[in-house]
DNA sequence: GCGACAG
DNA sequence: ATCTTGTCGC
């Protein structure tokens, strides 16, 4: 039972799209993302929102930090949440933003030093109708660069799972490999990317925020041990143990 | 009616 | 996001 979204509520949104897009920036504007090794990088962070089998409305809201180049846990901040905006298709920022702020914000005002340089984003940044995803609104609200990484192929500015799309995944030889994502204006949007050897799915990797889209993709891989990258990872499962501990099915 | 639809 | 077990392979 999901109502339609009202067309001014989406209206506002793509206008607050067009004109938080104004902010973004699209390379690198970190030293550590220069060197080839990424030295002078120490903290990744990871954010995530889990959800209770049957309801859309109560989650909980996952960041965590983890040691670069070593993928261990430094910080871990897990909080139930009430969401107020619904899911749209494009603007998946609005319902889940809010809350990765406040995250990043509480752990700003505790521990600042433990304040991660880049945060990986479970979903598109660049990659996006509108060029402006998930991962490029926490970017430019937190001021932290961001990369967007989702684990599906949205399709988007003429990008679809084509013929020739499976063909590039099924030429990616190894954890690492990537094709560009390009649309019908002929600009990159992204890139698929083989994130390990075992895993032939590939992730697709867009710019948040403060980062390029070579860096984001080296970094990605950098930080992969499994399909999905380690800080998003980490995020996702600490997500659902917290809700397995405090919400415990019914039937168990 | 059919396919798409980040999470 | 969530619905869901076993199975094949290293």
């Amino acid at each position: 039972m999901s109502a339609a979204p009202a067309e001014d509520v989406v209206r506002r949104w793509e206008s607050e799209q067009q004109r938080l897009r104004l902010q973004l920036l699209d390379h690198d504007t970190e030293s550590w993302q220069q060197n080839p090794d990424f030295s002078g990088l120490q903290r990744v962070g990871g954010v995530d929102l889990s959800f209770i089998k049957g309801d859309d409305v109560n989650a909980c809201a996952q960041l965590v930090v983890l040691s670069f180049p070593d993928m261990e846990l430094l910080y871990e901040d897990s909080r139930m949440v009430t969401l107020t905006a619904p899911y749209v298709a494009g603007f998946l920022a609005f319902r889940e933003t809010p809350f990765l702020l406040e995250a990043l914000q509480r752990l700003q005002e505790n521990q600042p030093e433990l304040l991660p340089q880049v945060v990986l984003v479970d979903g598109n940044g660049l990659f996006h109708d509108r060029e402006f995803g998930l991962a490029c609104h926490l970017g430019v609200l937190s001021g932290l660069p961001c990369v967007g990484v989702a684990k599906n192929l949205l399709q988007v500015q003429g990008v679809n799972k084509s013929q020739e799309h499976q063909s590039q995944i099924a030429a990616l030889q190894k954890g690492g490999d990537s094709f560009p994502l390009t649309a019908a204006s002929g600009k990159v949007l992204g890139k698929a990317l083989r994130s390990s050897d075992k895993s032939v799915k590939p992730v697709y990797v867009s710019v948040g925020h403060k980062i390029s889209l070579d860096t984001a993709v080296r970094l990605t891989h950098a930080c992969c041990r499994y399909r999905v990258p380690e800080p998003i990872r980490q995020a996702d499962c600490r997500s659902r143990e917290y809700l397995r501990q405090h919400f415990p099915a019914a039937d168990a």
